[in-house]
This record gives C-alpha cells, structure tokens and sequence, in this order.
DNA sequence: AAAACCCGAGATAACGTTATCTTGGGTGCC
DNA sequence: GGCACCCAAGATAACGTTATCTCGGGTTTT
C-alpha cells in the first residue's frame, strides 16, 4: 500500500482541464456550471478518489456543523449524551464527544482544543470551577452551554436537574411510608450535584423538627467509606430504616454491601439505571430526565447561535419519583 | 456581549510590535526567540485573548493528535471506548467519539467527515458491511482501525472477540452442570457477531450427536420476538432447562420476561455489565476483555501509522466466563 | 444594428497558520 | 583589522479551500 498523496482541488482541476473555482463550483453543487463541465469534473473527481479538505474549507469561514461534547466519561453509560446526540442529529449537527475523565486539566485541555477547532457550539458537563479560559470563545461568539453543573467564572446557558426537588420527593416519600429515620449516603459535597442533594436532604431533616444528627454523609464514593457509613448508620444506635444514595454509583455500591440486607431497609436512589428494575427488590429512584436535559442544551446551543445578545438562561429540568418497590417497604417494627 | 472578532496571530504581531512569524515562534516554543521578544508577545497574546486556530495549524501539516472513534452508540454503556480513550490518551492523543446510531448511512457521513478532517485515526465500530468509501482515506495513509466486527470491501486491521470460543465455553460449561436441552437466543445473523455467534452455538450443537431442533434463535432484540422464543423453548415438548442469551440487550429483555422464573432455567449470558453481579440469581456470563481490545486497537492505529507498509492485521481477544449463579444451576428432576 | 446586459467560466485574493528563504548585525578567528 | 560565520528576526511562500473580481461571448433591447 504505497502511501499516496491526497489528490487536492487543484487535481481534480488540472485532470478534468478546468479552473480550480470550477471544481469548487461542481463541488458545491452551484447550479451555474454547465453540464458538459459538471461531467468532465465528477470523473475527475471518481477517477482520483478527491474528497474535500474540512480544515481548508472551514478556515475559510462558514459552519462546520459540529458540536463539542466536553462529558466526564464515555465508557459509562450516560443518557444525557444520548439524548444530546439525537437532538443535535435532528438539527443537522454532530456530536463529538470526549472525555475529560473527571481531570479538571484534561478537561481544560479538551475544551481549549475544542475551541481551536471553532466547533460551531460547546456542550460542557464541568469537572473543574474555573472556566475563565473560555471567555475569548465566548466573545468569538461560539456558543456554550453547561449542562449537570454550572460553569464556574463565567455566565453561560445552563441546564440541571432539580436536585432539590428530587431529594425533597424521595424524602416525603420515605416519610410516607412511616420512615422517620432516614439516611442520606452521597457524593462529595465540593462538587455541584453532592453539595445540592446533600444541602436539600439537610433541609428536609430541618424541617421536620426531629434530631438530624449522623444521618448526613457525603463525601467519596468508594466502597470503604460506604461501608462504614452503611455501618454506622444501620448497625449504630437508633438505626436509620430507611437510604437515599445521591447518584448511581453510591446506590450500586451500597446494594453490593447491603447483599441480602437490602430487603430490611427501604432505599430511593438518585439516578435511574438501566437494570433497576430487574433488582430484587425493584430499585424506587428520582429519575434525571435526560431525554429534556439534551433537548434543551441543544436549544438553547440554537438559540445562542442565532442570538449572541439574549439573556443568559438557567434551565432546570424537573425529576421523577419511579416507584419499583425498594422504597416502599414500610419500617420495621 | 458585542460579537468580537477573534484575534490572530497578526493581530498580536501588530500589537506586540513584531513580526508574525516570531509570534509563531513563541507559540511554539522556538529556543530562538530572545527574552525581550517572548515577554512582548506573551503580553500581547494574554492582552488580547489570542487562541491559535487548530485549523489553520493543521492545514499546513502535522498531527492533529485527535482520533476519531466511531461507534454505535453514546448513551448505553461503552467499555470499549472507554479503555480506547484511556489507551488513546496514554499515547497524547484525544479520542472523539461520533455515534453512528447503528444507521448505515449515518456511519457513511461521521466516517467521511472523520476522513475530511484528516484526523490521526479513526476507529471504527462497523454497521454497514461496505467501507469502500475508506479507500482513499487508507491509500493516504490514515490508519483505520475495526472493532467488535470487520470492516466490509477493504482490509483493514482489526480486533474482535473469540466469539466462538465464548459460545463453546458457555455451552460446555451447561452441559457440565447436566444441561443437555440448552437454546441460545441472539442477535440477528446479518449482524456479524450475531452469526458468529449462532454459529458457533450450532456447531456445539452439531458436535453433540443429539437433536437440535427449534433450540437456535437468532434475530431481532426485540421484547415480543424474544417472550415469544422464551415461551416455545420453555413450555413446548422437551423444554430448554438452560438459555444461552446472545449479547447483553438480549440478557436483559430474556430477564424481564423470566421473571421469578428466573430462577427455574440456567442461564450464561455473552458481555458483562455493570450490576450482573446484584441480580438475583447473580448472572454467569462470558466476558469480553474490552480493556484488551481497546488497548490492542490504539496498539494496531500507532504501529500503523509508524509503518504503512506492514501486514493487516486481525487480532483475536480472548473471554472470561464469569461464574455468577445463574449458569450453574443443574436442570430440574 | 449598436449598446446594454447576462451568464458561465477563469484569474486572483483571502482565511490563519508554519516552513523556507533573506537579511542585518554582532562576534570569533586569523 | 578584515573577513567569514552565526544567530535572531523579518519577509514571503506555501497549505486547500471559497469569495470577489474579471472577462469573453451570446442574447436582448431600443
């Protein structure tokens, strides 16, 4: 396989015996090129395998049709990409994402290489609380928005969950079913959806009026500390009978050390997932609505992009109580 | 927020006084650049907001340290792309992942983009069985990368799993635990894995002497295909006592509708997933090694690009079977 | 019938970089 | 002290495309 330079415009010209511009004509399917020369330039075009160059016709101006999607993760599911994706597509664009791997430098990296490639918008789920680095971009006109968390150092289009209305349904919840002892095992609070969940759940407790003391806990999700919490708690004086686990991976660790135990306490998570169902018992959980949340970042990306002066906007997407049966269970007695 | 224009590197030559091509200098770290005239720059550039334009760089030539990845689906969870992200970028580069949303034609569209933006490489998790439209990508010597099945009408190199070692381990594994009424459910045969693996499972078949009617079913993921598949191989004459399922959607539409009856048949399903060990019976299942494919198609992209001539190739990974419960319940009396 | 007017095609200048080639001035060497 | 040399910085030409301008010839218009 001889390595063979890619045929350039001025190829496919000088083979088909027109003028550069002409191919570009044909190219771009301008219908004022005859169509004697229409032919001459498509079999030329055939004959070298020409495809155009992305990078010399966007630096010449014009969109590219791409969207950035600066997420934590790619290899974990994650439905809010999903449903980003799907609305991108039906708008004409696409979606690239990359993974910042929860580095705030990897994600510094990614998103400053997002801007040099003059996407025609950024989709952002912040790691780190400093995004000052992309005030250039945004005076440039590229549209941004932050989406699970808000951006730190700058004022962009936002879209998250309601987490406090999550954690208040889950709490009213297991408060309905006679749960007077409940426990909230989190993610840590310095980041975004752990302060809120965590902060929300403090209310609650607040304002029932009844002692809140070592029921809290956010902090690493990791299988020591969750353990020890789920000691604690459970196995402590004055157990608490009932769990709300601040997102998924907290809950599936907390099943994994609950084991058969899990059917004596009753747990809402946050987060759905795609098995809940099929747990035993059924997983009750406050559901992020995904397919909302990418819809409108991808609108509000829209709406940027035809108007660089509207107002900044905040949007946040409401979350569902899916009852299954694990948060149902009434108290011991 | 007034619609600036963006600056560029002239405008910081201007502006610091210098000559553009010292600005690119310092950019780019060139030791050739006195001190006066770096900190002028650097001044300029900081002043200004400048970002260099990715495109424009790499127009001229050089790498672009990006590798496109285009796989079936962002949303559901992606192992593969995962430990492909993390092998990338052990490696400097950034992995861009596009869904081709299993569409034929969608796949045509990311990958010639991919091709037109003359990316280091491009990984290609294949849906249509035609890859033609690569060759001059190929003859210009981007390396093109397969996973999880070949590419179709070119040679490229490529990683797959051992599907059918995976079926004859799972099979082997049911009849050691007295299984000899075993039916495999999977994905549609014009899918690549899905044939290898009905196949394969055929050919176990085949190999025991015994009758195999009605016990091979390929075809669509879908949950009324599959309850009806379930309710013959389960309750017609001479019933299954142990399910082979296909691929991971296949485990989990054949879970729902077992139900309870979960825990009457045996089952090994192909792929892991992330809470197979929370179900109860925990599920046995035949592990792709994702971590090994991702890796070995990074591996397969750099020693491509470091010599364009050597053999295509296709690498072979080995599967884990994961002993979980579900598979080593003996069939009843 | 001459002038004004299109219309399709070619020449040329951008776009924002980097690579090659110049140039000028300071230094070392004999 | 003169000449060769080197080094830092500037001018200019690419890279592959699209946009603007030009031009020649055929048609229409008065």
């Amino acid at each position: 396989m001889a390595r063979r330079k890619r045929p350039t415009m001025n190829d496919v010209a000088q083979h088909a015996g027109v003028a550069l511009r002409t191919v570009s004509r044909v190219v771009n399917e301008d219908p004022t090129v005859g169509a004697e020369f229409v032919n001459r330039v498509r079999a030329a075009i055939s004959v070298l395998g020409y495809t155009p160059d992305e990078r010399a016709r966007q630096l010449r101006g014009g969109r590219s049709g791409l969207i950035g999607a600066a997420v934590r993760n790619l290899s974990a599911g994650h439905p809010v990409l999903g449903s980003l994706d799907a609305a991108a597509r039906a708008h004409g664009f696409t979606v690239h994402a990359t993974a910042t791997a929860d580095e705030v430098d990897r994600e510094r990296e990614v998103v400053i290489s997002m801007c040099g490639r003059h996407l025609d918008g950024i989709v952002l789920e912040p790691v780190g609380d400093n995004h000052q680095y992309l005030g250039p971009e945004l005076e440039a006109g590229t549209p941004v928005v932050a989406f699970d968390r808000p951006a730190g150092g700058i004022t962009v289009d936002t879209v998250v969950s309601d987490n406090a209305a999550g954690i208040g349904t889950a709490f009213r919840h297991l408060r309905a079913h006679g749960h007077r002892r409940i426990a909230y095992i989190g993610d840590q609070e310095r980041i975004f959806t752990g302060h809120e969940r965590a902060a929300a759940f403090r209310a609650c407790m607040a304002a029932t009026g009844e002692p809140v003391t070592g029921l809290t806990h956010p902090g690493a999700v990791e299988p020591a500390r969750i353990r020890a919490v789920l000691d604690a708690v459970l196995h402590g004086p004055d157990p608490a009978t009932a769990l709300i686990t601040g997102n998924a991976s907290t809950t599936f660790e907390v099943l994994r050390h609950l084991g058969p135990a899990a059917a004596t306490v009753a747990v809402v998570g946050f987060d759905d997932f795609p098995l809940a169902d099929l747990l035993r018992p059924a997983l009750t959980v406050i559901a992020q609505d995904s397919e909302t949340i990418g819809r409108t970042a991808i609108d509000l990306l829209r709406q940027r992009a035809a108007d660089h002066a509207r107002p900044v906007q905040t949007v946040t997407v409401g979350v569902e109580l899916v009852v299954r049966g694990s948060g149902e269970r009434p108290p011991p007695r």
